[in-house]
DNA sequence: TCTGGGGTCCTCAGACGA
DNA sequence: TCTGTCGTCTGAGGACCC
């Protein structure tokens, strides 16, 4: 008999916000929301008892203090996020090896080879939820499905409703079974579909196109056209339950990077500088933690009236060292018209590898009165200065400034990431 | 008081070498 | 030697996700 692949997706509800009560447990039946409380802050997460006034996730901070002005309003701790989130995968791999995070708060767990062991989907899933309420104290949804895709809309549907006047219980488990895919899928709205945002469904609308149902009765050929190759095809087959994409334990990063949006536009070209060389730092210090390096840098920029522009340029080799990064960044930076004021600014590095591929540059900035390396300092620094020289004929001839108004490190961010899903 | 931070993936255009 | 084609790489931007 063929095996039906089964695919859990467990996705925590109100995640921060609930560890925030876990830790405070003062605040339990109040609206509390999680998030950036400075000038240009969002929300992270929020409790239930806030979503009835109509606060939601990624929703400006002083847009949820006006509906919901009773709120109590709680800064971010990811580190503290994080430790919980590590508690919850210890859990999950308790139960299958497959498990997938997706963020902190929610992940893929294939327990197709757990259920000779372990009882049905329903029955693990069971089993978790009571595990998770008992040993962390904290509530999650849980979808099961044959797919990926189906796992992730169920769990969608097994969470609390909420509405003005009350808070409703959801089922907690949805089991969405082979032969319900169809049906279940059809009814949904466009937006439920993964990769479907504004742009996709303000195009799809255009068509008239509603539900998931429409998108499978619309044609390959029209999708395509609409929405380009990868992306039409890729929604028709969605639309048609077919998700082959299995669940990946241990996927590796394809690029790390840090980023900051500033209490006031900034004007100052000496301190943007300035903050691209601390933010450079925090960049180095996260590949280094990773034990990786990488060859392209990425500046992100985004200006007081929100349009954005990156530049990026590629090295022959890999770094992960602040200050190679920096010179890189600095560079990308000089060839930029500030004087419009930058209210983001980022540092990204990708196209990595492992950090062995960058100990010479590492040495090269970081122990550079060593003698026995001076032949591979030199190496190196001709190296950077070759990619200085790349970007300086590409973007102008305006020299890289020294580095001298270091007063700036960088600010830690105020917090991460909203649980967009709980 | 408009709109965070950390990512992934895709498309498209241009450069470049075979 | 010149020209066209094709594949690949790079850079930029957009859309999306949690």
């Amino acid at each position: 008999m063929e095996l039906v692949p089964a695919v859990l997706h467990v996705d925590m509800d109100a995640f921060f916000a609930s560890v925030e009560l876990l830790d405070h447990p003062e605040l339990a039946g109040k609206p509390l929301i999680v998030g950036g409380t400075g000038g240009r802050g969002v929300v992270a997460s929020c409790t239930y008892e806030a979503r009835r006034f109509g606060v939601r996730s990624a929703m400006p901070m002083f847009r949820a203090r006006e509906l919901c002005p009773n709120a109590v309003v709680v800064d971010g701790r990811h580190a503290r996020y994080g430790e919980v989130s590590a508690q919850l995968r210890e859990l999950f791999v308790s139960v299958t090896p497959v498990v997938e995070p997706i963020g902190l708060d929610e992940a893929f767990l294939d327990v197709t080879g757990a259920r000779r062991l372990l009882g049905s989907p329903l029955e693990i899933a069971r089993a978790l939820r009571e595990r998770i309420a008992t040993e962390l104290s904290l509530r999650c949804s849980v979808g099961v499905g044959r797919s990926k895709l189906i796992a992730k809309l169920a769990s969608e549907a097994a969470k609390p409703r909420v509405t003005r006047e009350v808070v409703a219980a959801g089922p907690g488990i949805r089991v969405v079974l082979p032969e319900e895919e169809l049906a279940f899928l059809h009814a949904l709205p466009i937006e439920a579909l993964w990769g479907v945002g504004p742009a996709t469904a303000r195009r799809l609308h255009g068509l008239g196109v509603q539900s998931v149902g429409d998108i499978a009765r619309v044609g390959d050929a029209v999708l395509v056209r609409q929405l380009g190759r990868a992306h039409g095809a890729h929604l028709a087959d969605l639309a048609r339950g077919h998700d082959p994409s299995p669940v990946v334990a241990g996927r590796e990063a394809k690029s790390i990077g840090h980023e900051q949006t500033f209490a006031r536009d900034i004007t100052e070209v000496d301190k943007l500088f300035a903050k691209v060389v601390a933010m450079s730092d925090a960049v180095a210090e996260a590949l280094a933690r990773e034990g990786l390096a990488g060859r392209t840098v990425t500046l992100k920029i985004r200006f007081g009236d929100f349009t954005t522009l990156t530049r990026s340029h590629t090295l022959d080799i890999a770094i992960d060292a602040g200050a190679a990064i920096a010179a890189v960044a600095e560079a990308l930076l000089e060839a930029v018209d500030l004087v419009a004021g930058v209210r983001l600014l980022g540092v990204s590095v990708s196209a990595l590898g492992p950090r062995d591929t960058a100990r010479q540059l590492a040495f090269a900035f970081d122990d550079a009165e060593d003698a026995e390396r001076g032949a591979t300092l030199q190496a190196s620094w001709q190296e950077v200065a070759r990619a200085l020289a790349a970007i300086r004929t590409r973007f102008g001839k305006r020299a890289v400034g020294p580095v001298s108004t270091l007063e700036v490190r960088a600010d830690p961010p105020e917090w991460w990431g909203p649980s967009a899903g709980d």
